[in-house]
DNA sequence: GGCGTGACTTGAA
DNA sequence: ATTCAAGCCACGC
């Protein structure tokens, strides 16, 4: 038992961990878990931390987009928290998604 | 207890 | 360069 739980409080813990008006992407904490295969595992654990501090708002796909806006309580919500941090987000991708970037794996 | 789905990523054709 | 397919693990029915 609690053997998945570590992965969820692992992945909470480094989403937690994001620094502020930073961003990072569900592979590389997948990444960083030893799971680079199981990014999913990282979204559904998300899913599972709602009601949590997680921020679950600066954790975005590959790509920068926001693909679990979806799963916030609105659909402007992710994005306003985001731009709240002063990030640039259109259309529901992240600008200079690039720079934002953080890697736990590089920073950690 | 089996099958399908899901907030993704990477690799190969 | 783009498009297709497979992999990963947990949860719901």
């Amino acid at each position: 038992m609690a053997k998945s739980e570590n992965f969820f409080e692992r992945a909470h813990e480094v989403a937690r961990l994001i620094p502020y008006g930073r961003i990072t992407s569900y592979g590389a904490i997948a990444k960083y878990l030893g799971a680079a295969r199981s990014a999913r595992m990282v979204g559904w654990a998300m899913n599972n931390s709602s009601g949590k501090e997680v921020p679950a708002h600066r954790v975005v796909n590959r790509k920068g987009i926001l693909t679990g806006k979806q799963h916030f309580e609105g659909t402007n919500l992710m994005q306003q928290l985001l731009e709240s941090e002063g990030i640039k987000v259109i259309d529901n991708q992240i600008q200079d998604f690039d720079t934002l970037f953080w890697d736990p794996i590089k920073e950690l």
